[in-house]
DNA sequence: TTTT
DNA sequence: TTTT
């Protein structure tokens, strides 16, 4: 069924990389999408949308993206939800990335020096834009 | 800043209709979209998740949409949180639709009679097309 | 670099499904979709927009896609251009489908009894989900 | 009925500005979309999709928008046909933008200094958003 | 008629 | 817990 999001915004911190059990890459981040109208009277001027990413977009996200750089990310609303270690049902809303598009050339900022493996845009020019499968394996 | 979604579903239940102070419309419901390529053994069917509709779409909504009834939902992913009466805070993911499609012909379901208004398809067989500005007012 | 169509339409005619001198499948049909505010004085009421599929996609809808049947589809935008017979260079915009949707049940019409292999939705009542790459080979 | 598309591409060439016999401006422009995974070798590595804005979205972008400028267009597909001087009746399949964004800070090129007015980012470093209703009035 |  |  149809389950389509498109986003353009700034990752609020660097992204998060772990490995699955079995080894498979995942990053999450959140990503900052300022709001069409907001009159910045105590308003929200944003909304923080969770992102998660698998494999090769995971480890280029990783190693590429870096807080406050923009980028546009297309993929599907995911829902799950689990028990909490107080017992409590915890609801989770996140997007499931297939597709994350650098927009920034970006130097590595100094906070991650050790991951970041400079830019992501090759000797051309031209932006890489990564591609994935978002299935969970 | 683009934050665009577009999802196709059913209603996992009749929409729930509130009148702000303010007198502004607003209905809430929830949609089931299958995924793709779930293998069924175990897995998840179907992503649930939370619409929220306003002004003439909300009534619209609330008139013409039931439990079970598949409609096309385009909006916004919004995010927000506010404190419970435990004093935690809840962080809360949704769409803001501002425009609803129904894709279905729909008899009024007998749970909820005097709500229902009928039929969204006027005499010339064309479904109504809802919008709205998505503004919260 | 991002390309997104999301189309909800009507096909103004059967599919007509072609073989490639390599053997790949592709059929094209046109799919009509109401403009949202159309006031219906002497405006055009749709616009008709010219889709392609590749591959088990074109297959299957060549098998239950028909003249006014209502769909989802999901693609991108594709530009190409060639010479006619005339030597006119002739400019072509229309997208490519990675996901179509059907989303009616479909008695297959008389006028094209041979092609039609009967009811897209299986018994279990969900509708199918055909997806593909959209590479073109 | 849902007609939706997304695109981030590169304008070739600088907007064309026009103004409708009643007073109404409307700006053109072809944006340039890489394909995700061309190969290079005598494939086309673009697609170049006819974008058409109307009111202060039109004006925007004759104003801050250049060749090579990166941007992301959001709007529907519109199809229209006319006969032209040759009796020959020409189709047309092009974007009509309700909302594009500047992904690029711009320096007015030098090709058209009367027409610029700088920078389309103002003083907090925010990029304009500029959106419009797409009715043709 | 095409952008980086 | 938030980005420019």
């Amino acid at each position: 069924m149809l389950n389509r999001v498109i986003l353009i915004g700034r990752l609020t911190k660097d992204p998060e990389l772990r490995y699955t059990p079995s080894g498979h890459a995942t990053s999450t981040f959140t990503l900052a999408t300022d709001r069409p109208f907001s009159s910045g009277q105590g308003e929200r001027e944003a909304d923080f949308i969770p992102i998660v990413t698998w494999r090769q977009t995971a480890e280029a996200c990783a190693n590429y993206l870096r807080k406050g750089r923009l980028c546009a990310v297309e993929g599907r609303i995911q829902t799950r939800n689990y028990e909490n270690n107080e017992g409590r049902r915890v609801y989770i809303t996140e997007v499931v990335a297939d597709n994350v598009r650098f927009l920034e050339r970006g130097q590595t900022p100094q906070s991650s020096p050790e991951r970041g493996q400079g830019d992501p845009f090759p000797d051309d020019g031209r932006p890489i834009d990564i591609s994935d499968d978002d299935l969970p394996f």
